[in-house]
DNA sequence: TGCCCGATTAACT
DNA sequence: GTTAATCGGGCAA
């Protein structure tokens, strides 16, 4: 019996969900995968949208945890993040990238493309395959056509300096799966 | 009102 | 490795 993730799961600091959401599996709508990357934003973080307090576009972050905040990306792509931590506190994790396990034909349709290991490999991709926009800001995690299922296994996670990004730079805020083939990027092995 | 720039991606050289 | 595409948010004036 696979565990359902609710608002509880997020009822806490963004550094302990964010490494914690490595291995879950994410569905919208009949596709989807495991989470394989992710990145956690603080308010506290200048490089945060919540970092200079509340604005329209950064409405749901000062909301109650265990929503999505969904927001427009340079103009083009939309991204997708997990609001954290009581409410208040203005902190998310952006889902960076999945392992497609779930609805392929569908994914592969939408990005006009059939490799996998691209389907799913960024922020931007992510919504692109699952089809999500800002029609979807603000939505709960636990209800459909959001479907959060916790992970069956001890995942092996990594962390590294997040990516695209020119302030707080160094803080290493990226989680991912430890020799996923899904990632945005590779993670720079510890040796 | 105007200007700068970004939690990106794909298509280049 | 480099760069265009593309546009809303945030801040200065």
């Amino acid at each position: 019996m696979v565990k359902t993730l609710t608002k509880g799961f997020f009822r806490r600091s963004v550094h302990e969900v964010a490494p914690d959401l490595i291995g879950a599996t994410l569905l919208f709508k009949g596709a989807g995968g495991r989470i394989v990357e992710v990145e956690a934003y603080h308010h506290t973080d200048p490089a945060a949208h919540s970092f200079r307090g509340p604005t329209a576009r950064n409405a749901v972050m000062f909301g109650p945890p265990g929503y999505v905040y969904v927001y427009r990306s340079y103009g083009i792509h939309w991204c997708l993040n997990f609001v954290c931590e009581p409410k208040g506190s203005a902190s998310a994790v952006l889902i960076r990238a999945l392992e497609p396990t779930t609805g392929l034909p569908a994914m592969r349709r939408r990005r006009g493309l059939a490799d996998p290991r691209l389907l799913c490999a960024g922020p931007g991709r992510v919504c692109q395959a699952l089809g999500i926009t800002a029609a979807h800001n603000g939505s709960a995690l636990d209800e459909l056509p959001f479907t959060l299922l916790a992970r069956t296994v001890e995942a092996d996670v990594v962390a590294g300096p997040r990516i695209g990004i020119t302030k707080a730079a160094e803080k290493p805020w990226r989680y991912g799966l430890k020799g996923s083939a899904f990632l945005s990027k590779p993670f720079r092995s510890r040796n």
